[in-house]
RNA sequence: GCGGGCAUAGCUCAGUUGGUUAGAGCAUCAGAUUGUGAUUCUGAGGGUCGUGGGUUCGAGCCCCAUUGCUCGCCCCA
C-alpha cells in the first residue's frame, strides 16, 4: 500500500469530531444571528496583493502562496534566482495566496461593495484560514475562524454586544469558567506616556504582554534591553500591579492619566462599555480589564478583547477589537470604523474536549436500522423504510443480504438505537419485531405503531 | 527562523549489558450461535522495527545522516 498521510498541520474530521464541531459552529452561528449579523463567505484564495502587507513582516512570511498555473517561470527575473533572492522570486511565480484571516477579506469585500452595502454592516463569517506556521499544541496550519464584525459605526454598543455574544455563546456551549480580558489601545498609549516612550510603543506592548508568562523581573530586563529608562519602570509596574475590580482599575488609572488625552479617551470608552453592559441588563461578570493585553494584530485602535478558558491549556480562544482604518488599506478615502471579534473553534474544541464539556448526545445517526432476512423481506423493507422516513424518522436499510448477526453488529457499531426485523413471519402477520438496542427488549408492532412509539 | 523529545502490527505501547523464529492489549476477520448486537469463550490474519549508511561474528537496541511526527521559543486563534 502506498504510504498516505496528511499535509503537516492539517486534520481530518471524522463523523464523531464533526458532530462536536457542528455543535460549536451551530451554537455560535445562532448567537451571531440573534444579534443581527448576516452571513458572508469569501474565496479561500485571494490575490497576494490583497493579503500582503496587512499582517506585518512576520505575517507575510506565514502566508501560503499558490504557484501560478502553467509555465510559472516565464516571468521570473533570472538574476533573482542566480543570487538566491527567493523573496523576490516568490512575487514572480505566485500571484494568489490562501487567506490568513477573515478580517482582511472582509475589508476587501466592504471596499468593493460599499455602494450596495447598508451601513452599519454586520456580518459573520465561519471559514477556514491558513497559516504556514510551525504546528504545535493548539496551533494548526489550517483552522477555522468564526468572525463577527460591524463596520460603519463608532458606537460602543457594538463592543458591549461583543461581550454579550461571548457570554451567550459560552453559556450555550456549557463553558462556565472563563475570562474576557479587555483593554484599550488608548490606555496602552497612556501607559507608554508614563514612560515618555511614545515612539517605542510597540516594543513596550510586546514586552508587557508577556508579564503573566515570564514574570515581572524578566519583563523589566527585556524593557531595559530594548532601551527603556530603568528609572521610570517602577511607575509602570505600580500601575500594572494594581489589583481591584475593573471599575477600581479605571478609577486608579484616571489619576495617572491626567496628562494623557488618549489615555483618558481609552478609559472613557471602557467606562461607557461597562455602562452599556448594565443598560443591557447584564453584569461585568467574567470581564476583566487586563492592562497587559496588547497582543493581536497591530490594526486595533480602540477596545481590545481576548478570551481565555480557565484551566484549559490552549491559549486564547477568541479575540478582537476595534480598528478605525482597516478599509483604508484598500482605499485611503474609505475610513469606516469597524469592530469585531473571532472565535477559534479548533481551540474551543480542544478546550471543551480537555474539560469534557461536550454533551453526550452530539453524534447523530439513524434512529432505525431495518434488518431483513431474505430477498422478499429486503424488498419489503424498502417500502417500510420510506414510510418511516416520510414520518420524519431517520432510517436506513442494511444494503446487503447477509446474516442477521452482521446487520445487528452494524446497528450496534453505528449506535443506531432501534432495529426493526423483517422476515417472512413479519410480512405474513404485518407485525414487525422492534428491538431497543440499549436494553435488548423486543416487541411486535405494526409500522404505524413503530413510528408512533419512536417519534 | 531557533531548540528539545519521539519513531516497533490498523491503534496504544512492551522489548533485558547487543544474542535463536520481535510480543501484549485493543481493533479486524472467522467459529461457538443458519432469526438477534454490545457481554463470554476459541482460533486466525496482520511487521522491510520510519529511511539510508556505519560499528559488530551478530543490531529493534550502539554511532552518523535523513525524513516524518511531536513539544517548546518567536509570533499567533
Amino acid at each position: 500500500m502506498e504510504k498516505v498521510s496528511l499535509a503537516r498541520g492539517t486534520r481530518d474530521f471524522g463523523p464523531a469530531q464533526m458532530a462536536k464541531r457542528s455543535f460549536i459552529i451551530d451554537t455560535i452561528k445562532k448567537v451571531f444571528q440573534q444579534y443581527g449579523f448576516q452571513p458572508l463567505e469569501t474565496p479561500a484564495m485571494e490575490n497576494l496583493s490583497t493579503l500582503q502587507g496587512k499582517y506585518g513582516e512576520e505575517g507575510d512570511q506565514l502566508l501560503f502562496k499558490i504557484l501560478n498555473s502553467g509555465d510559472f517561470l516565464k516571468n521570473v527575473n533570472k538574476k533573482n534566482i542566480e543570487e538566491g533572492n527567493w523573496k523576490m522570486v516568490t512575487g514572480d511565480i505566485a500571484e494568489k495566496g490562501l487567506r490568513y484571516d477573515l478580517t482582511v477579506p472582509f475589508a476587501r469585500y466592504v471596499v468593493m461593495n460599499r455602494h450596495e452595502i447598508t451601513f452599519p454592516f454586520k456580518r459573520y463569517q465561519i471559514q477556514p484560514v491558513w497559516r504556514a506556521d510551525r504546528p504545535q499544541k493548539g496551533r494548526y496550519r489550517e483552522f477555522y475562524q468564526c468572525d463577527a464584525d460591524v463596520v460603519g459605526t463608532n458606537s460602543l454598543m457594538c463592543e458591549a454586544e461583543i461581550i454579550l455574544m461571548i457570554k451567550d455563546a459560552f453559556n450555550k456551549l456549557g463553558i462556565l469558567d472563563y475570562t474576557i480580558k479587555v483593554n484599550h489601545r488608548g490606555v496602552l498609549s497612556g501607559l507608554a506616556g508614563l514612560l515618555s516612550a511614545a515612539e517605542k510603543e510597540t516594543s513596550l506592548f510586546v514586552a508587557i504582554d508577556k508579564l503573566d508568562k515570564i514574570g515581572e523581573q524578566k519583563v523589566k530586563e527585556e524593557l531595559i534591553e530594548r532601551g527603556f529608562d530603568a528609572a521610570s519602570l517602577p511607575q509602570l509596574f505600580e500601575v500594572l500591579n494594581f489589583t481591584g475590580s475593573t471599575q477600581n482599575k479605571i478609577n486608579f488609572l484616571s489619576s495617572k492619566f491626567s496628562n494623557s488625552e488618549i489615555g483618558k479617551k481609552g478609559l472613557n470608552d471602557l467606562n461607557e462599555v461597562l455602562n452599556l453592559l448594565k443598560n443591557f441588563g447584564a453584569t461585568d461578570e467574567h470581564v476583566e480589564l487586563d492592562l497587559t493585553l496588547a497582543r493581536g494584530l497591530s490594526y486595533y485602535t480602540g477596545c481590545i478583547f481576548e478570551v481565555k478558558i480557565n484551566r484549559a491549556s490552549v491559549g486564547s480562544v477568541s479575540g478582537g477589537g476595534r480598528y478605525d482604518n482597516l478599509t483604508a488599506v484598500f482605499d485611503s478615502k474609505e475610513k469606516s470604523s469597524g469592530v469585531g471579534f473571532s472565535f477559534g473553534i479548533d481551540r474551543l474544541y480542544d478546550a471543551m474536549e480537555e474539560l469534557s464539556l461536550f454533551p453526550k448526545e452530539t453524534i447523530s445517526t439513524s434512529k432505525i436500522l431495518i434488518v431483513h432476512l431474505d430477498k422478499e423481506s429486503f424488498h419489503y423493507s424498502l417500502k417500510a423504510a420510506q414510510t418511516i422516513r416520510l414520518n420524519g424518522i431517520a432510517c436506513e436499510v442494511y444494503p446487503d443480504q447477509t446474516k442477521i448477526k452482521k446487520q445487528m453488529e452494524y446497528a450496534d457499531k453505528k449506535n443506531i438505537p432501534f432495529v426493526v426485523v423483517i422476515g417472512s413471519e413479519e410480512i405474513k402477520t404485518n407485525l414487525f419485531t422492534l428491538k431497543k438496542m440499549e436494553t435488548g427488549e423486543q416487541s411486535k408492532l405494526t409500522i404505524e405503531q413503530i413510528i408512533k412509539s419512536i417519534k
